[in-house]
DNA sequence: CAGTATCCTCGAGGATACTG
DNA sequence: CAGTATCCTCGAGGATACTG
């Protein structure tokens, strides 16, 4: 059918990043947590775990291992670019929380060096109105629209 | 610290929606998938699972049920507002797979109707630049930027 | 510090039978 | 059709001890 693009798509980006512990560290590894005992800490996760997550995400591609010292050979975990690509999904997660379940609502998630609001809503260029994932099909980006 | 309400924030979605089975049902109710028998079939969930999950779905006030008959009483599945304000995020993911698992990389993912390209990154109106999740923070909405 | 190795337990996934 | 009820098994999460 038409939609199993879209359909793998998610599939493929859930299998890789759909896990609680996955997700966090990305996150935390965006906000500048590199280290391994700093991510234990911060997520309060067991190190197994935490250095099998990990792994798997070097294995994806989605972190690389940075050595920082030699003598102890030491390496911290840092975004390659098929990570820092994430940004957008969890930007979006992120709002989606922020709107739904915020303490004190309404709140608005800004940029923070500028303070200007952040509109993350998809909306089509041509037509100006909301887009819904339904309405979305992947194309070739060589084709004609 | 500063970045408490973001990461609170990731931390409800995921708990409402970051699991395999319940971002499917997800997307197959905007795909237009309503009813019970339609979504087993199409995801392959047992049965138990998938009225587990819609259930929870439900409690979440992200699905509700929508009788379509009586005698027997029947009822699809709907998506809340606050389940159709999902679809940015439904999106971004889609368009993460889609980016790094496509078969045949390059592809776009368009707006169905007119063909338009979607862009999602996250870009500041302000400072046009690319924000990443670390570089966002919370603010009431009522307070001056 | 940055992990690896073991072990234990609980509970989720899945299959299947059953029901109004 | 749209579920609920049971049962089984496997494996993930977590704690802890150990290592270079």
């Amino acid at each position: 059918m038409v939609l199993d693009k879209e359909t793998s798509s998610i599939e493929a980006t859930i299998a890789v990043v759909g896990e609680r512990w996955t997700i966090l560290i990305v996150r935390d590894i965006f906000r500048g947590i590199h280290r391994f005992s700093q991510l234990q800490e911060d997520l309060g996760i067991a190190k197994n775990l935490l250095s099998e997550r990990l792994a798997h995400l070097v294995e994806e591609g989605v972190v690389e291992r940075v050595p920082y010292q030699d003598r102890p050979l030491r390496c911290e975990y840092r975004l390659t670019p098929k990570g820092a690509d994430l940004s957008a999904s969890l930007i979006a997660l992120m709002k989606w929380g922020d709107r739904w379940y915020a303490d004190d609502p309404p709140t608005v998630l800004v940029h923070r060096t500028c303070g200007t609001p952040l509109d993350l809503d998809p909306t089509c260029p041509r037509c100006s109105v909301a887009v819904t994932p339904g309405q979305i099909r992947s194309q070739n980006a060589t084709e004609e629209s």
